[in-house]
DNA sequence: AGAATTTGACCTCG
DNA sequence: CGAGGTCAAATTCT
């Protein structure tokens, strides 16, 4: 505990460094977009690896609880390791006829996931304004709802291996439990409509994209339809990188920690070293929460 | 036309 | 062998 202790002042302090300079660089209007975006990484690969290292030395679990999320983290089981990769399973198909494979023999080209985090969120939306792209769909034994699969879009461009599982447990009030694997390896991008949506269109939560109905489901001051990340000095508000922030699963730990269950913007204050966060709820009214970010706030009650 | 989703076959694992 | 996870052709959407 000591050295994971260590580390975590470490990662903290480097974090918190970083958002600095993010902050300094966001005062210049002119500042370096790219730089700020590889400084936001940083910060929360920053809170990746301090919650990596809280919830590893936390044999147990149930550090969690928010109004209408729950957070169930997973520890990564070390015993298998990966085994049939694509183009090294040239065994199996010796002379073995499958049913239709007359027309496709390129099946089989993929592996199974082998040992990555996962974490469970139970809540009543899906939508996480991250970009994911269904890839399947499976009625799941005993389970009233099917599972669908989710990978992250950028798979194939990034190689990002984040994927997800979303089903739903119960019809009133529609409520879904999903399970993120991996941690996404891809650098955000800069999207112009950053919630990407579930596939339910009643999901109340869901904030359309910009094409579907301009309305007003965010905030004005956004200055966007779309959720961003506001940078504030006092009382002026910056609207930063859109999606950067929720785009990251980390983000929901982190969120659901603080019990900001609907939170979908973050909010740096600088003059007092807060870290506010916003949400809103159906009536598009929206709440600021904050933290001390220098001493209130409690790693230790994590665990 | 390209992107996203659907769907059933195929694969791995217990 | 069955359950669950993944692939990719077909289909639908934008």
């Amino acid at each position: 505990m000591g050295t994971n202790h260590k580390r975590l002042i470490g990662e903290l302090h480097e974090g918190r460094k970083t958002a600095e300079e993010l902050q300094i660089l966001l005062q210049n209007p002119y500042g370096d977009r790219v730089l700020a975006e590889e400084l936001l990484m940083k910060i929360m690969t920053t809170f990746a690896e301090t919650l990596s290292v809280l919830t590893a030395s936390d044999g147990h679990e149930d550090h969690q609880s928010a109004a209408s999320g729950e957070v169930h983290q997973v520890k990564p089981e070390p015993s298998q390791v990966e085994h049939s990769h694509c183009g090294d399973r040239s065994s199996e198909d010796s002379g073995e006829s499958r049913k239709t494979q007359a027309f496709k023999d390129r099946r089989g080209c993929y592996k199974r996931r082998k040992t990555c985090q996962s974490w469970t969120v139970t809540s009543t939306k899906i939508e996480d304004g991250q970009a994911w792209r269904k890839y399947g769909q499976k009625i799941i034994l005993n389970a009233p709802y099917p599972r669908a699969y989710f990978r992250c879009t950028r798979k194939f461009d990034q190689g990002c291996k984040a994927t997800k599982q979303v089903q739903q447990i119960q019809d009133n009030p529609l409520t879904y439990q999903t399970t993120y694997i991996g941690e996404h390896t891809c650098r955000a991008m800069i999207k112009p409509s950053p919630m990407i949506i579930g596939s339910n269109p009643r999901d109340s939560q869901t904030v359309s994209s910009e094409s579907g109905t301009p309305h007003h489901q965010n905030p004005s001051f956004f200055g966007t339809s779309a959720p961003s990340i506001l940078i504030a000095k006092q009382e002026d508000y910056k609207v930063g990188t859109p999606s950067d922030v929720t785009d990251n699963s980390m983000w929901h730990d982190w969120k659901d920690h603080l019990d900001l269950s609907e939170t979908v913007g973050i909010c740096v204050s600088s003059n007092e070293d807060v870290v506010s966060n916003m949400h809103w709820d159906e009536d598009m009214d929206y709440v600021v929460k904050s933290i001390n970010f220098e001493e209130d706030f409690n790693f230790e009650s994590f665990l």
